[in-house]
DNA sequence: GAGTCACA
DNA sequence: GGGA
């Protein structure tokens, strides 16, 4: 099984003493892995790339509430929040032009992970880059403005740690709380796709990379 | 309700 | 931290 955090080791090395991924659910549906730091340094680049090109800003929701978590996007499509609802957009209303192509090392991760986890036909044509500075949350919900269902979610962690909620398929179940870390890859899908999750409050701290800030990548098939 | 709030 |  994959290993998690940052290693030292090719990427999803599979034969070391590091913490084993989990199998989150016990079903297979969801996975926690890490990524090579050799991918870290082209990662971290292109994630600047991207963001200077359609920078993140806090979006509002349909019932009018600033977002604490500063958002952005990468691929052909993007998603997006205001007054009329959420949606996938190929522009950035913000910049009025197409989102920054996905840069090859997020799309090679994406794809890496989602095999790594069982999910060997992913395509991803859209990552939503969320900013999280201390105290910014996401609060529970469904990934469900993509079209096909079978197609997972891949989702990276940088910087701060973090309390990723895990809940069920219904709003009022049970969530368990799973501390991500940098470099922690979570992987979901199948049965798990439409589970609702979530941030919990980002404690503040100092990353000695990333700084005082938490980044999340989160790859999906949108079309 | 991708949020906020009161309450525990 | 969980529920309305």
């Amino acid at each position: 099984m994959p290993t998690r955090g940052v290693m030292n080791t090719s990427l999803f090395e599979m034969e070391t003493a590091a913490p084993p991924s989990r199998d989150i659910l016990g079903t297979g549906t969801a996975v926690l892995a890490g990524f090579a730091l050799d991918a870290e340094e082209e990662l971290l680049s292109s994630l600047k790339d991207v963001i200077e090109r359609s920078p993140l800003r806090n979006m509002v929701t349909p019932s009018g509430f600033r977002m604490s978590v500063a958002m952005s996007n990468c691929g052909s499509l993007g998603w997006v929040t205001d007054r009329t609802g959420y949606r996938y957009d190929v522009i950035d209303p913000e910049a009025n032009r197409p989102w920054p192509a996905m840069p090859t090392a997020f799309r090679h991760l994406a794809i890496s992970a989602a095999e790594e986890a069982g999910f060997s036909n992913f395509i991803p044509d859209t990552c939503l880059i969320n900013r999280y500075e201390p105290g910014a949350r996401l609060s529970l919900h469904q990934d469900k403005n993509e079209r096909d269902f079978t197609q997972p979610i891949v989702s990276v962690s940088l910087g701060l740690p973090a309390t990723f909620l895990f809940g069920g398929l219904e709003r009022g179940d049970k969530t368990q709380r799973i501390q991500v870390i940098h470099g922690d890859v979570l992987v979901w899908g199948g049965s798990a796709r439409l589970r609702y999750h979530g941030i919990a409050p980002l404690k503040d701290g100092e990353h000695p990379r990333i700084g005082r800030v938490r980044y999340n990548l989160t790859f999906r098939n949108a079309s």
